[in-house]
RNA sequence: CGAGGUGCCCAGACGAUCGCGGGUCCCUUCGGGGGCAUGAGGAAAGUCCGAGCAUCACAGGGCAGGGUGCCGGCUAACGGCCGGUGGAGGCGACUCCAAGGAGAGUGCAACAGAGAGAUACCGCAUCUUCAAUCGCUCCGGAGGUCGGGCUUCAGCCCGACUAACGACAGUCAAUGCUUGCAUUGACGGAGUGUAGCCAGCGCCGGGCUUUACGCCCGGUGAUGGCCGAAGGUGUAAGGGUGGAAAGGCGAGGUAAGAGCUCACCCACGGCUUGGCGACUUGACCGUGAUGUAAACCCCACCUGAUGCAAGAUGGUAUGGAGGCAUAUGCGGCGGCCCGUCGCGCCUUCGCAAUCGCUUGAGCCUGCGCGGUAACGCCAGGCCUGGAUAGAUGAUCGUCCAAUACAGAACUCGGCUUAUGGACACGCUCGCGCA
RNA sequence: CGCGGGGUAGAGCAGUUUGGUAGCUCGUCGGGCUCAUAACCCGGAGGUCGUGGGUUCAAGUCCCACCCCCGCAA
């Protein structure tokens, strides 16, 4: 997942936070705003563990959105990972990005099908 | 075989597909695309020390403050490392140590205890002063501990146990026999009394006299006392306590005592032997000082402050707005003084980019050289992260006993803490077998 | 990344400077007052002083290491 796709500025999260939509499972958030590029952002807080642990949650969730970039409107996405994270497989975090994804219904209308 | 001790090493490996960062080469329609090699740790952590680097005057002085603290060496430096000394722990291999000065001064040592760096409270000995003895009975039970009761508390009472301690508590003589005990007496101590004595007082009688207060003698009554008490001097042997009580034990000595004297031992200082030194040896000389400096302090050495969010570059740039001040003031400057430089101070509004940013007190090799070692020197070889919301992941296969603690953020050298495993030993102790 | 403050009874805080007894308010428990409750009065219990070492005769206090919580600035 190239860096040109991602959020980078704290003032861009905080719109976000501001503007967006939320839905939300049991161990991700997931906030979408309207934009013109397509970025997405991921929050890991220092509840859910230590460096390692953040690190590699982080490394998940991105390894998770990457193949859905060509799929999904563009826009300001925020995902943010509660503690209960830490313990979850890469597969269950992926079915839960897909989960959130239609749920915000993201996905473009030729894609549906 | 079991229990230890010390040292050293590793931090999953290989392959396939997809994906990420910077570097380099090639192509490019300047958007990017492709190839190549490469890409987290022993602690990257905690931020406890030391440095480099940057800015403040390339940082000036003094005091204060802070840090370190056996000795020698290593190092750029250190609170680090190595080797010794002394002490502590362990049967041992071995491990651990803020380990200068209490004989420069100040402070503190609660409670208990007579007394806490100084004490005569009891006791012992001696001296002085003070009026007054006999009979009978008995020979210690203060204190401590435990339990119970009473009381507002302080404390008091009763019972049991203890016999260290003491009045340096028994000493001396005679007799008897069971020959180490009993009895008696004296000294000593305690209690007691229709006895005796002393003191002043009250009452009664007599006498004296200056006829007024009084004085003397005798009797009687109750009270208090009758060999201890008070004071002086000497003493540090003994005295419940306490972490600690003015060296320890024995003998001599003395009125009683005391390192007062002596022998042995302990500690400290001097001298002396060995060592660069900490320290150490000794048959010599002197002294007997409590502990605490992780209390103040003294001595020796070190120390300017702030940290890459430092700072630099070019951008509209010693910026804009509001308020307050206007040289005995304010700031750089941190606790004070001096010195020096600048001219304002407070509140508020403000954006990113690039550099700093990785070649460095660097790493590897040598059965190289010097050194016990830390380490240094020499020779050869190597380039080995530089991100900026933060790069190492996902899936699968094989091997494996199985991956624990854990993610660079300017960079190094240490310390401390967390944690999985492997190996080695002319190492130690115990058990068994030969 | 750097810096600062804190941890003491169920809760909120003193005590740490200068080492010897851990205390205050609320709450809680028992009793009283009241027909009953509250208020009020009397009495009591409740503490690994964050953890582990060290100095000292003695540590909540002094020293060292570690753990946790809160805050500041980008």
């Amino acid at each position: 997942m190239e860096r040109r796709y991602r959020l980078q500025k704290n003032k861009a999260f905080q719109y976000v936070y501001h503007r967006g939509k939320s839905v939300a499972c049991r161990d991700l958030v997931m906030l979408y705003a309207k934009g013109r590029g397509l970025q997405v952002g991921f929050s890991v807080s220092k509840k859910v563990g230590n460096a390692v642990t953040r690190n590699l949650v982080k490394r998940r969730l991105r390894e998770c959105f990457r193949p859905h970039l060509g799929d999904v409107k563009n826009g300001l996405y925020v995902i943010v990972a509660r503690p209960s994270a830490a313990n979850a497989t890469f597969q269950s975090l992926q079915k839960d990005v897909a989960y959130l994804l239609k749920k915000q219904a993201a996905f473009k209308e030729g894609n549906r099908a």
